[in-house]
RNA sequence: GGGGACGUGGUGCAGCCUGGUUAGCAUGCCGGUCUGUCACACCGGUGGUCGCGAGUUCGAGCCUCGUCGUCCCCGCCA
């Protein structure tokens, strides 16, 4: 076998007149006639070979098609000055083919593997095929480098890595859990761990205070283009520390992985509380790369003259100014306007023309042009309704508008913490509330005595870290008593009896010197996303699964065989669901 | 659980609204010409159960219903 001695980025100027060999895929072949070019591909780059006639490499060059595996044994050469390639790092040398080996010759493949495009399942069918696809390997070698930064960083900082159980308990809180028949203990199950949380507790407990992993999680939910089944973590925890202890940490690290790896100063992250994102932007992920936030009308004296747009009774209004531009038409603005209807709400709009108001609140509005602050051909849109519904339409449309009209930097990251995220949330389904982060987290105690009728109104020491308008992660202070822990149990409705059969072991460790503590977790799949500039995570994972959880190479999930059936003491209800 | 878009040679797309001759284009693949190409060019050729099933019709890639799959969104995701 022809064994390589360089790989292909090695390849230069300096080696001019020497003889390598390469190993490598074929990625295009040229065939001139009396003269083949053809491309060579490793996963370092790409380099032209030449193989000129009556040789026996260019009988075996002949040959050649896409994907072949091939070593080439030849020398380096300056291109010609007028056939120089710019566009290619080893675009000035080339090699002379003198000895070539087929490794492996390559059915058509179904896919390009040197171009962009390409309709998804075949792809993913052929997921091996298309990880060949520069991009997909960059954005892996990517993810590498920044889980190394990663380990380099937090290892500096006395930070430990373990690893913790994926065969664990079921919990009712949270995320529906993948499950795992146990074969030992016939009609019990393992799940696998939506995230490490109560072990990177009781390895705080344990008194390892500073954890973390590179972890995966499992959530049995529907997905989304920015959520799969199964994901990565960096997960941490520290011991003897407050919110803004770990806050310093994360976001120390994040500013690092954006320095280390892509070469972006992001500065501090700023910190907004929960309450002031929702009222600004309409969202508790605000993308902080263009402006427009909300104005809260309500209570200006000049709501009440906006006729149908005035709040009622517990109603609110608000208002966003889009900035000046051609894109978003009228047929756009009374689609917002049907579609608040739909949502209960009422919206208006109207462009402004240095004196005057048109659209479809121009003449209301048109008495108002010193109340309303609003430049040249700028276009205001208000929305009257439930505070709520309010802040999260005109947040979505918000984003929308942002995104039609082009005003969103490319290239620019705003990263920010969002804090104080309220304790509970009242879930219609279950009617009772439920922890929004989990169950673990430290509610407020001011709160919670000021408060205790209200639990919607308790604040909780969470936080969330986001960028460009997506959660990276979130984080908390941890509830380190028992009777605190029991405490915010029982106001979510598990019983004292539940509690105890679900997370006893945890309660009970809190009895034995629990230290106070707090953590963070921030999705790689999603970070590795942002930094890399693609929309959906099946671009940053080598072997995703579809929206609707299946491989699409493995054709997976599938059936089992009924032996494996009979041996978990497992037997199906119909075959088909 | 719900909504929307899509499914046509190996691959990417057009054709569907307004049903009717041989399903068109690009690329790939095969063959030919070609010694400086770089998405090589040019010439010729190959390749299609129009996702699957039913219905309407004299006739369905096209209309209707169902079903499967992919993508996007809502619910859901502590």
């Amino acid at each position: 076998m022809l064994k390589r001695n360089y790989r292909l980025h090695e390849l230069n100027e300096s080696l001019i007149d020497k003889t390598v060999i390469i190993n490598g895929w074929v990625d295009r072949v040229r065939n001139l006639g009396g003269i083949i070019f053809v491309w060579v591909r490793d996963r370092y780059g790409i380099v032209q070979v030449l193989f000129e006639p009556e040789t026996p490499a260019y009988e075996i060059a002949k040959k050649l098609s896409g994907e072949y595996v091939v070593g080439i044994e030849g020398i380096v050469r300056e291109r010609p000055k007028d056939a120089q390639n710019v566009d290619l790092a080893s675009g000035n040398i080339e090699i002379l083919a003198k000895k070539i080996e087929i490794l492996a010759e390559s059915k058509t493949p179904p896919i390009y593997t040197n171009r962009d495009e390409g309709s998804e399942d075949v792809r993913l069918k052929y997921r091996y095929l298309d990880l060949r696809r520069r991009t997909l390997q960059s954005n892996l070698i990517f993810r590498h480098k920044l889980v190394q930064k990663t380990r380099e960083y937090l290892d500096s900082l006395d930070f430990l890595e373990i690893e913790t159980p994926y065969l664990m308990k079921s919990t009712p809180e949270g995320a529906r859990n993948f499950i795992v028949p146990s074969r030992i203990k016939r009609g019990t199950f393992y799940a696998l761990p939506q995230s490490p949380q109560i072990f990177k507790q009781l390895l705080m407990i344990a008194g390892f205070d500073r954890y973390y992993q590179i972890a995966r999680c499992f959530r049995d939910e529907d997905l989304r283009a920015d959520r799969q089944p199964e994901f990565t973590q960096i997960d941490l925890e520290m011991s003897f520390v407050d919110q803004e202890d770990v806050q310093e940490t994360v976001g120390n690290l994040v500013k690092y992985l954006f320095k280390s790896v892509l070469g972006k100063d992001i500065g501090d992250v700023p910190s907004m509380q929960y309450q002031t994102a929702m009222e600004l932007y309409g969202s508790d992920k605000p993308d902080l790369r263009f402006e427009m936030k909300m104005e809260n009308l309500t209570s200006k004296p000049f709501a009440s003259k906006l006729d149908f747009l005035s709040p009622r009774d517990g109603e609110e209004t608000k208002m966003i100014v889009v900035p000046k531009n051609d894109v978003l038409s009228r047929k756009d603005l009374d689609a917002y306007s049907e579609s608040a209807k739909s949502s209960n709400l009422r919206l208006g709009w109207a462009k402004f023309h240095g004196t005057n108001f048109t659209g479809s609140v121009g003449k209301l509005l048109s008495g108002l042009t010193s109340d309303v602050k609003v430049g040249e051909d700028e276009t205001v849109i208000l929305c009257v309704g439930k505070k709520h519904e309010v802040s999260t339409f005109l947040g979505k449309a918000r984003v929308e508008i942002a995104n039609k009209i082009g005003i969103i930097p490319q290239n620019t990251f705003k990263a920010l913490w969002i804090n104080d995220f309220p304790m509970f949330e009242w879930n219609e389904e279950d009617k009772r509330f439920q922890a929004q982060h989990h169950p673990f987290t430290m509610p407020y105690l001011e709160d919670l005595e000021s408060k205790p009728d209200d639990l919607s109104k308790i604040r909780a020491h969470s936080y969330d870290l986001v960028i460009n308008g997506w959660e990276m992660g979130s984080g908390s202070v941890r509830i380190h008593t028992r009777e605190l822990q029991e405490r915010v149990f029982k106001l979510i409705g598990i019983t004292e009896e539940e509690a105890k059969k679900r997370f006893g072991f945890f309660l009970e460790a809190f009895e034995y010197g629990a230290p106070p503590h707090a953590g963070f977790a921030i999705g790689v799949d999603r970070l590795v996303s942002v930094m890399v500039g693609v929309t959906s995570l099946r671009d940053v994972v080598a072997f995703p699964k579809t929206a609707s959880g299946t491989d699409l190479m493995m054709d997976t999930p599938s059936e089992v065989s009924e032996d494996q059936l009979k041996e978990l003491g497992i037997k199906l209800e119909d075959h088909r669901s």
